[in-house]
DNA sequence: AGGACGAAAGTCAAAGAAAGACTAATTTGA
DNA sequence: TCAAATTAGTCTTTCTTTGACTTTCGTCCT
């Protein structure tokens, strides 16, 4: 955790409480942290994605914020439309599927643990094959399946 | 032992004291010896082995580093014991890893939901690819792995 | 109302930082 | 001698950081 995105990432978690949405102003962050504007944004992208379940919006100019927003699922209706995101797929980087498994696991749907097993079981190393990107996306789509199924 | 190898690899094994996980910088540790960084990396692969009980994680990109981690364990515990037997394997049919899946569930080693978790990824559908049964000892290798670390 | 100005945030490309993969060469030990 | 282990080198990939330029919005001035 050295690098100065991850801890940006950290602190503006720790902004969300009970409240599932948070406003902010890149520029006052990057002050705060002594780094460009544009390194808030980049942190904005690559960790609050729709992927790991959030959504940002924006205002330009005088006054201007950042509004970062958890999107809440429940197993009912998230599941499903995962699997049906993932089956249009034809595959699915080991990134891209680590950040749904967390939040998966971060709306409640599967476990803490779960989630480990899951990254394991689709990880680089266990998948150290050509072609890993079409079976992961194989592997995940049967563990959704299984998890709908329960 | 007069071989750089042998001495990089004592060298960080001594920096585990009482933690039974370091991290360390290829590079750094490269230009401290005099070495190419792919000699550090060659250590870590064939002094770090699962066999040897270790594991190992990285991260590419500024502030990357790599990460050892020990595997510990007993005699008496299982899961080490399992994930010897399981690497010295070249293959695995699901029904063998299925019920040793089946077993860790029974001994509450893991969770009824992470067993089916388990089983969903390394079932016949899941990896419906040519040597189907390396690549399944390949997958239940990190589970065994990442349930050990836990 | 309309334009000028400043305050945000957005975009994008380039540079930098680290580890991984692959290959070739060399050394060592049986 | 010859296969396995070691050492080095280089290129690739991934992730991060920075900076320059653009777009949008609000306010103030006439």
């Amino acid at each position: 955790m050295a690098n100065i995105s991850d801890t940006i990432e950290q602190f503006i978690k720790s902004f969300f409480g009970d409240s599932d949405s948070i406003q902010l102003s890149r520029n006052d962050l990057a002050h705060y942290f002594g780094v460009s504007p544009s390194q808030i944004s980049y942190v904005l992208t690559t960790r609050f994605s729709v992927d790991r379940g959030y959504v940002i919006e924006s205002k330009r100019g005088g006054g201007g914020s950042v509004t970062v927003a958890k999107i809440v699922g429940t197993k009912d209706d998230f599941l499903p439309e995962l699997l049906k995101q993932t089956d249009a797929l034809d595959a699915l980087t080991f990134n891209k599927a680590a950040s749904m498994t967390d939040r998966l696991a971060r709306d409640g749907i599967i476990t803490d643990g779960e989630a480990a097993i899951v990254k394991s079981a689709i990880g680089d190393r266990a998948l150290a094959v050509p072609m890993a990107d079409a079976l992961r996306k194989n592997i995940f789509k049967e563990i959704l399946v299984g998890l709908i199924r329960r």
